[in-house]
This record gives structure tokens, sequence and C-alpha cells, in this order.
DNA sequence: AACCATATTGACCCGTCAGTCAACAATGGC
DNA sequence: GCCATTGTTGACTGACGGGTCAATATGGTT
């Protein structure tokens, strides 16, 4: 065994990486690029990646498995309806916080700076949240919180998109906003559209 | 004066550049494609355009223009709210028929195909959009029809976000979905949602 | 210090296209 | 039919950048 391999370096090409996505977009960020950024030379950046759309994925991938454990968080079907809402707050407040945290990656997926053959795992990502969102409005319906009349396919649409934008408007923010009020303002807004009760549905002030 | 241009070609060029794009993005996108799915040569690509981008513009600028006017209608101050609303019912169903029958540009712009360069094409649109929308949720405001406690800059946003998710499923269904009835759901959670007084919030049946 | 195994490097190779232009084709006027 | 003019073509060029690999550096071991 001699010279054992710098430790550092896969991490340092992957920041760089990051940082040259972000900017430059999968295509037209050059390899040579992320290698000067991370002091590294070329044939380093082919010991850790198969290839350039291999680091992509690689970044990609771990952002999505990360965001994709904090979206599909067991919901209890038994609780109580407001300790469903409740920790639906609660969890969306960790995912602002996770969006915030990691808002370049962010920023990259959602302006679609990767192409054509990435997409499938934004979309599939999309989709999977929309779904999410779907159980919860048909869950409400069921209890009777919500209204009979909504159509859950164009209503969850509705719903993911209205969070959509608010996230990438905040991955856009130059100074970190107050997420929860943020938060509050979209829930409350979403909750009195879906309530079939109107005085249930407005906001109860938060501990 | 010997021999007059072919008058097709430019059309013919926009039209397969455009599906060209679509399918493969403005990087991926090969020149040769283009003129090949036209049935014309090269040559004759770069009579027409100044360069791949040129084209990639025109048919973005193209698009973005004839939607700005739909958008940008003027909007009736002294008219009474209902009329508002109505006008505004009428206006989105316009504009989701310009999505449908433009899917393909429009899947390109939203899916982000455009490079760096162009993006705040979409970005400045996607705000002015926004903007129109902040507008009118000040004005229900201003009449007292809409709640005194909305923060304006979010809540426009969710609605913008509303809207642009349930547009970007539009321009991938496969057949032409019910526009109206979408519409109404949508325009249905949302004034529910932004009301003051919640019995005024329900819709009335379309005549 | 000499040696070895492995890590690291960056000059080079080579495929891919965007864009050019010299040759050719078509048209209209005579 | 012939010529002048303008339209059209597609083989070619040159730039670019992803990926390779022979040469070199490094650090541990004896």
């Amino acid at each position: 065994m001699a010279r054992p391999s710098d430790v550092h370096a896969k991490i340092d090409l992957l920041r760089a990486a990051e940082q040259a996505f972000v900017e430059h977009g999968l295509e037209k960020a050059r390899v040579e690029d992320i290698t000067a950024k991370a002091g590294r030379s070329k044939g380093s950046f082919y010991l850790h990646f198969q290839s350039k759309e291999d680091a992509f994925r690689q970044i990609v991938e771990g952002f999505l498995a990360r965001l994709a454990a904090m979206v599909e968080y067991p919901v209890d079907l038994d609780a109580d309806f407001e300790t469903i809402i409740t920790s639906w707050h609660e969890k969306d407040l960790e995912l602002f916080e996770f969006f915030w945290q990691n808002r370049a990656v962010a920023q990259l997926l959602l302006h679609g700076g990767s192409s054509a053959q990435f997409r499938y795992m934004v979309d599939e990502f999309a989709e999977r949240a929309r779904t999410n969102c779907r159980m919860l409005v048909e869950l409400g319906q069921a209890r009777g919180y919500y209204r009979q009349d909504l159509d859950l396919d164009v209503t969850s649409l509705a719903i993911a998109g209205a969070y959509d934008r608010v996230v990438r408007e905040l991955v856009a923010q130059p100074k970190k906003p107050d997420l929860s009020r943020w938060l509050e303002t979209v829930q409350d807004l979403l909750l009195r559209g879906l309530a079939a009760n109107p005085e249930r549905a407005r906001r109860r002030p938060r501990s």
C-alpha cells in the first residue's frame, strides 16, 4: 500500500460541479471549469466519475433521495384530523428548511438546468408529491372536513402548484425569508379553499 | 430580379425547428436535423436565421408576444366586481385554449428546454403574470371582497403557482381535457381561499 | 536512501456540429 | 436560347470540449 488517495477529492469535485451546473446547466458546464474550481486536474475528475453526466446524476440523486425521505413520511390514518394538519405543517416547514439549505441544487432542478435525460427524475418526484397531496385531500374529504364536490385531480394539481411556485421563489431569495409565515399563508389560503365548513378552516394561532 | 425565393422556406424551417427543440432541447437539437425535417438544406437555414439560437429566440419571442397580449388585457377598474370575475374567467379560458393549441412550445419553455440564456424571458413573463394576479387580489381587497389579512406577495405567488402547475399538466395531456371544468375547479378553490365572506365565494353556475 | 505501488496530472486525441462559401440551379428579361 | 441575377446547396472547416493515458509525483516500507 503506497500513497493513500486524497479523501477530499470527490467532495471538492462534487461541490465544484454543483456550482458549475447551477451556473451553466449540464450541457454548458465544462469539466475543466469544474476541476479548476476544485483545484484538481481533469484526470482526477474521471477517477471519481464515469462521465460528466454521471457526476450530475450523483448530485441530483443525492438531493432527490434526501428529499423523498422527507416527503414520504407515514401518515397516521387513525390520528385526529387536527393532529394530521399540525403534523403536515411541521413537515412542510422541515421541507422548506431543506430547500433553503439546498437552494443551489433546487434551483438547478426546478429551472430545468438538467437536460431531457434527467427530467424524468424531477417529474417523477413532482408526481409523487402531488399524489401524496391528493391522498391528504381525499382523507380530509372522507372525514368530512373537506368539501365533497372537489375534483381530486385538478385540486391536488393546484395545491401542488401553489407549493411548487412558492418554493421556486424561496430558493431564489437572497436572504432567508420567514418560512413559517410563508407556509402559514399558503396553508391558510388552501385550507379555506378546501374546507367544507369555512369556520373550521381558520388557522389556530400556533403555540 | 431573377428567381423569387421560396416563401414557404422560413415557415417550414420554423415548424421543424420547433419540433426539434421540443424533442431535444436547444443544445442537443442539431441544425441538420431541423433542415432534414423541413426538407431544406443547411445553407437555407442560415439564409433565414443568424444562428441556431436566433431561430430559437424567434420561436420563443413569437409565442411569448402572443401570450403577453392575452394576459395583459385592460382591467376595467370601475366595473362591478362580479363582472371583473366573469371577465377573468373568460380570459383564463382563452389562455388555456392558447396553451393547448401551442402545447409543444409551451412544454419546451415550461420544462426549461431553453438554456440559461433564454430563461430570463420565461421568468420575466412569469413575474408579470404574477404581478397581474397580485393586482387583482389587491383590487378585491380594496373592494372588501377579499380578506384583509392576506399577504399579497405570498398569496399571489401561490395563486400563480396553482395556475402554473395546472397549465404544465394541461400541455402534457394526450387528449384535450375539459378546460372550462379545470379552470372552474381552480378558480373555485382560490376564490374560497381569498374571500372575506365565504358565502359570496361560491361560484354561480355559468350560463 | 532506494524501491515500489498507487495517485495524480494535463497535453493530446478525436468525434461532433455550428456555420461558411464556392459551385450550381432556377428564373425572368431580352 | 442566352445571359444576368439571385436562390439554393452540401461538402468542408475550425472550434470546442469530453475523455484518455503515458509520464510524473507522492508517501509508505524496508
